[in-house]
DNA sequence: CTGGCCCAGTTTGTGCACAATCTGGAGTGC
DNA sequence: GCACTCCAGATTGTGCACAAACTGGGCCAG
């Protein structure tokens, strides 16, 4: 399962052409955030170096450079000496990324709104092709697909606000808050509902950018809603991250 | 001048103890990005891996992973079988980066707002230290502490609001902004002015949020008012970090 | 029987050597 | 004289080997 052939020489791979260096990496980072995202990766999951290695066909450093990208956005938490982990949001974590989410997405919003209209075709076009998308997916109830379009959703109306600086910020904490709703979402919750965002992208094609907003926003509190921010998760993991975050006294 | 004693056993050093492993590498991190915040090191410089490994008595590694955690911060751009260099910030990039400051500062004004009054002894008493500082910074005319002191003003408001998530986005925005500042300031201005910041302080600490709130819009429209962000910067080392950033065509 | 200690196995951390790539300049043909 | 090619030096990228540290279980003393 690990490695299809027993010979070795698999292993050894000097990198032929560097071109698929970056994207080879980049792929890496983006296979695991997916694979946070949709749940295959719980949190709290021992993430060891090798069996990533091993899993990705490349060397152990190349896992190493990864998994500190992903610690730097609070994906995984690294913890000296004992590796990385699928980060556990804290409950007060939890709230904290989702107000961010509510304050980086208003902004958004209020960005939508000043933009001149009526709003260009293409823009108008991939709104409607990711509702068609995200309609799909609904009814092949494909929930690892609605996950990922849910956040590619929010993605998107950042890219089209047009300020790439609050996407970057908005793309990392939209991956934390995945992670909070696998920590605490309750039993049989429907996460992010594409009724929600079917609403929201008619308020925008029709010119409704009060109504956008609106609904914005009582999509987030609703999304946040679902959660049960109350519950006490198992605390081993959680003690252990919080100590190991901060080893330096000075 | 690279090894002090030309007996090799000094360069081989494998860590006694590791207790300082952690805290050596955030060291560096935050030197790079204290002196490249009060322009000691300018936008565009390169840093040569070997040069910064002498510079802190690290290895080689220890700085790749120093400048790899400042790439992801937009501090430094890393370019392919190039190295790395000072961010350089495009005009664009810095307006961004200046709307962003202004989404997550007012959403900090609006939570301190919200905080219960009086505010905390404590609280109080780190806004009047800090403000201290920043005076006899003022006095001294120690430039490079005013601009240290500066930023530490604006994550202290983060902090004293309470959502560390935020404050944590905040501390890049600032990062990236004192790198705006250094490729678009005027010649002969006073970046941020002490005086913003002590009225800022006075209508906190004399229970007037909403007073707080005007003055820090005001406050971080005159910092990038006082950019000239029409200015040509040489496009020469622009070019090629922009086609190095998104070199995957896929 | 309980608690502490120690040891073997596994995983992470780091220095090092070598390969790949880029830069700038000299050399050569048209 | 101009442009193209090629080479030497320097710099970055990567695999690898070994060292350090942690985990879990067995062992021994009380």
């Amino acid at each position: 399962m690990t490695t299809a052939a027993p010979a070795k020489p698999a292993r050894r791979t000097p990198v032929p052409r560097n071109a698929a260096r970056n994207s080879a990496e980049s792929r890496i980072v983006r296979s695991i955030g997916e694979a946070i995202a949709d749940r295959r990766l719980p949190p709290g999951t021992k993430l060891t170096e090798e069996s990533l290695a091993e899993a990705f066909g490349v060397s152990r450093e190349r896992v190493r450079k990864v998994l500190l990208l992903l610690a730097q956005r609070r994906v995984v938490t690294l913890i000296p000496n004992r590796g990385a982990f699928v980060a556990k949001p804290t409950a007060k974590e939890a709230r904290e990324v989702f107000e961010a989410r509510r304050v980086i997405e208003r902004a958004i919003m209020e960005r939508l709104e000043r933009l001149p209209r009526p709003l260009p075709d293409d823009m108008l076009e991939k709104l409607r092709d990711h509702g068609a998308l995200e309609d799909a997916a609904e009814r092949a109830a494909d929930r690892k697909a609605m996950i990922r379009l849910s956040g590619q959703f929010h993605l998107l109306l950042a890219e089209v606000a047009g300020n790439a600086t609050l996407t970057g910020i908005l793309a990392d904490l939209i991956d934390r808050s995945g992670l909070a709703i696998a920590a605490f979402e309750r039993r049989s919750s429907h996460t992010c509902s594409a009724d929600d965002h079917r609403r929201l992208i008619a308020a925008l094609i029709g010119n409704r950018p009060g109504e956008a907003m609106t609904l914005m926003i009582e999509h987030l509190d609703e999304v946040e809603r679902q959660l049960d921010l109350e519950a006490k998760t198992d605390t081993r993991i959680d003690l252990k991250a919080i100590f190991a975050n901060e080893p330096e006294p000075a």
